[in-house]
DNA sequence: CGCTTCGGACACTCAACGCA
DNA sequence: GCGTTGAGTGTCCGAAGCGT
């Protein structure tokens, strides 16, 4: 699976002077490539024809493809040593000791070797070698596990491995198996129950793995590393020590990591980072290969971060075929440190970060498909399962949490590019939020849990993203037009049901994160504003008319405008975030949340829409936003940009025609329409998007009664040019994507006076509200059960309905 | 007819082995 | 330590197949 971006010049040294942009790019004749004497490019030996060695290859001129030359050096050669007869004893011994437990064979069990008896080899079992903790927990259940499992079972292990094995707890509980760095998770009742045995496959395999590292066979049972066929046919043992940055350089990366990455992705501790770098920096020979991929991916992660100007300017080179290197450099060490086979939480960190970085650059499928992979992997180190349930150490509970939470953010953000349902829900995973800390607050020996500060601090960013993200994939599974709800037949949950849980979540954020930003700090505004952002989103997932069919009816007029609104601020904020010069640092990252939902339904309300000051800025947002997707390849790959672009088109073509009658009914300069300036980024630099929730909680507003002014946001103006324009027409009407508007079936209705935008704070529309619990200052644990039971009612309640919901990918169809 | 695929011959390389 | 050997790896010829 070649990616086809070609990292041209990596079979050349870096530093070699025409790696340079420019020796790239002259349109010389081909020069013989770098290590000609020996190699034929990767297609031409693909294709096993004769090559010139020139690059680019007369081959791939004519064929038009990359010409790709691999590393100087031959892979080295695969052992044919016979397989261990030990290890193969000891296998068939454990097979023995299974069929005795199933019950099928007692047989072979009365000549295997009992569970608890030593190994007779000399090979170290886990449990007796390694210091390591192990310890046991209870399986996931359909249901929550409980908070603390250590507590409410009265598991007693505290680091002893001595009381691993004993006692009744062996067939209910999963097992971690953890040694130097890495670790494997056993939920599977008869291995669990396997004891010792356990770790002693642990071992075999571990040692079988070291054996075969480096020289898999392909009669091998398991034939050793297969990551090749997942990144490439590159020669997995060459060294990447020539793609290391220089030793001056290295205190760049830092630097930028710190400013552009560490405060968005939080996977690595930033202290630990630091050492691993400065290692990388003196000596990157002396990298172990989990490390190295780290090491990569930080490296990646700074280029992508870095505009092309500043990737120039800080090192040189061009932005597209540093992240091009640096991609090839990163896959490449994931595959020598075998991936696929991994137990690292290392190497798991190396490739998150890297899919997070690269889901920017590149295919998102890519991303998407590798998604379930990192899913499967996490859940053999057991990830899913919270670290306190196996008495891991603070550090390392903490640490792993961040991890599966960047996992789950990854999951949510991937599936939605592609329509399709999240991989993890909440029945999979007991693992907490990462507390809220700073990276100083924790440290790898720390024997005590840190307590959780208040306020910002290094995760709140990455908190407020989980804590939403989570709700949302928890809403979209349980709303209205859920995919997941029209599988199982059912009609989903209320409306009401759905404000109410995402005015809880509402309350929650806003007093645990938003209240203590400072709006002045870059970072404290862009948490806030992306928590309202993503808020919003929920919102409209919820009360969007096509998300539902019997909705497409029956929303009200003040609903619709205060989502049209929603929608726009949705749109406005998330542009000024990637472009405030205060924030475009990380622009990198917030580029890759495409506003599905507001740019659907603002585009569908532009469509069906007269001319007037509230669809003009609409159009200004939309404008500006396509324009910017236009130039990235990369957001084309999502499932959703064709119909989008279709609705683009459509609506442009709408606001064309209304402008042309605009102009025979006014002139061509009428004086009486003067079209909103767009001076959002300007005036709303420190505020925060508001979201306008029309709710039905409380009464729904009577169609046909005036609107309440509290929930409309216009500006007086804005409603006075609207009644000039159109004197006799109600804008306001329900209105279908199929059915344009007739101005002149639409009966009037009354103009509400005008309130500034952004005069509310979020929180204060929700805390007044009845039957909202308070939930600020619940534990996680209980704010987790809250939630659960609130999804658990929901389904019950619906499970016998028939289903007639959409799926929000559906509206296009 | 042009292009791609792929079996297989051949050259090169190096780990394993025997020997002094 | 050195020479030999067998097998793994890389190159690419040429036949066969496919698409236009």
């Amino acid at each position: 699976m070649y990616h086809s971006a070609s990292p041209e010049g990596l079979n050349a040294s870096p530093t070699a002077s025409d790696n340079s942009p420019n020796a790239l790019h002259a349109p010389t004749a081909p020069r013989l490539a770098p290590d000609a004497s020996s190699r034929s490019c990767v297609t031409c030996r693909r294709r096993k024809v004769r090559c010139n060695k020139r690059s680019p290859c007369s081959n791939c001129i004519k064929a038009g493809t990359d010409c790709i030359f691999p590393p100087p050096g031959r892979a080295p050669r695969k052992s044919k040593r016979p397989p261990d007869a030990e290890l193969l004893s000891r296998l068939r011994r454990l097979e023995g000791v299974i069929e005795h437990l199933s019950g099928k064979n007692p047989e072979a069990a009365s000549t295997s070797v009992s569970p608890t008896q030593p190994p007779s080899s000399g090979i170290p079992s886990v449990g007796s070698s390694a210091t390591a903790a192990t310890s046991t927990a209870m399986a996931p259940q359909p249901a929550v596990a409980p908070a603390d499992s250590k507590d409410s079972t009265g598991c007693p292990f505290e680091n002893d491995p001595t009381k691993l094995n004993t006692g009744k707890f062996e067939n209910e509980f999963g097992r971690l198996v953890i040694d130097e760095g890495r670790s494997r998770y056993v939920s599977n009742r008869l291995w669990a129950s396997l004891g010792d045995e356990v770790e002693e496959l642990q071992d075999i395999l571990d040692n079988s793995e070291s054996e075969e590292e480096d020289y898999p066979s392909p009669e091998s049972s398991h034939s050793g590393s297969h990551d090749g066929f997942l990144f490439g046919f590159y020669s997995l043992s060459h060294s990447l020590r020539e793609y290391h940055p220089p030793f001056p350089k290295v205190s760049v990366f830092w630097d930028i990591y710190k400013e552009c990455v560490a405060p968005l992705i939080t996977i690595v501790h930033k202290p630990t980072a630091r050492k691993l770098l400065v290692e990388a920096a003196r000596n990157p020979d002396s990298l172990d290969k989990n490390s190295e991929a780290l090491v990569f991916s930080i490296y990646l992660s700074v280029i992508v971060a870095l505009s092309p100007a500043e990737c120039l300017a800080n090192f040189g080179e061009d932005r597209t075929l540093a992240v091009k290197r640096y991609r090839f450099a990163v896959e490449q060490a994931l595959a020598k440190a075998n991936l696929l086979n991994t137990q690292s939480m290392v190497l798991l960190q190396a490739a998150v970060l890297f899919l997070i970085c690269i889901r920017r650059e590149d295919d998102s499928k890519f991303v998407w498909s590798m998604n379930s992979i990192i899913l499967r992997l996490a859940q053999g180190l057991g990830l899913h399962r919270d670290g306190t349930n196996f008495a891991l150490k603070p550090f390392e509970t903490e640490m792993r949490r961040r991890l599966w939470w960047h996992i789950c953010l990854m999951d949510t953000r991937s599936s939605e590019d592609h329509g399709t349902d999240p991989l993890i829900h909440d029945s999979m995973y007991d693992t907490r939020l990462p507390l809220n800390v700073n990276d100083d607050d924790i440290y790898p020996e720390m024997t005590e849990t840190p307590t959780e500060r208040e306020g910002c601090t290094d995760v709140t960013f990455c908190l407020v993203r989980c804590e939403i993200t989570c709700a949302l994939r928890r809403a979209n599974y349980s709303c209205p037009g859920s995919r997941a709800f029209k599988m199982v037949g059912a009609t989903g949950p209320s409306i009401e049901r759905c404000e109410k849980m995402i005015q809880i979540i509402s309350s929650r954020v806003e007093e645990r994160y938003i209240k203590h930003c400072d709006m002045n700090i870059p970072i404290h505004w862009a948490s806030a504003t992306v928590a309202r952002l993503i808020l919003a989103k929920l919102w409209l997932i919820v009360h969007h008319p096509m998300t539902r069919k019997d909705r497409i009816a029956s929303v009200s007029q003040a609903t619709r405008e205060s989502l049209f609104l929603t929608a726009i601020e949705v749109l406005e904020f998330g542009r000024l975030l990637e472009s405030d010069p205060k924030t475009a640092k990380w622009g990198w990252l917030f580029r890759t949340n495409m506003q599905w939902h507001g740019v659907a339904f603002v585009l569908s309300e532009v469509c069906v829409r007269p001319i007037c000051p509230v669809t003009d800025r609409a159009w200004n947002a939309i404008s500006s936003l396509y324009s910017d997707w236009t130039l990235q390849a990369t957001h084309k790959k999502g499932m959703l940009w064709r119909p989008l672009a279709a609705l683009m088109k459509r609506a442009a073509a709408t606001r064309s025609k209304q402008q042309e009658e605009l102009r025979n009914k006014f002139g061509p300069n009428p004086t009486a329409y003067k079209s909103t300036p767009n001076d959002f980024a300007t005036s709303h630099q420190h505020t925060l998007p508001q979201i306008h929730m029309p709710t039905t909680l409380n009464a729904e507003p009577d169609q046909n009664a005036p609107l309440n002014p509290t929930s409309i946001d216009l500006t007086k103006g804005a409603w006075d040019t609207l009644q000039y324009m159109f004197p006799d027409t109600n804008l306001l009407a329900p209105v279908t994507l199929d059915s344009p508007p007739v101005q002149d079936s639409i009966s009037a209705v009354n103009i509400p006076t005008g309130l500034p935008l952004f005069n509310t704070p979020l929180s204060n529309s929700f805390m007044n509200q009845e039957n909202i619990p308070e939930t600020n200052s619940l534990s996680w644990e209980e704010w987790d059960k809250v939630m659960r039971d609130f999804q658990m009612d929901v389904e019950r309640e619906d499970e016998a309905a028939p289903a007639n919901g959409t799926h929000v990918t559906e509206w296009f169809a």
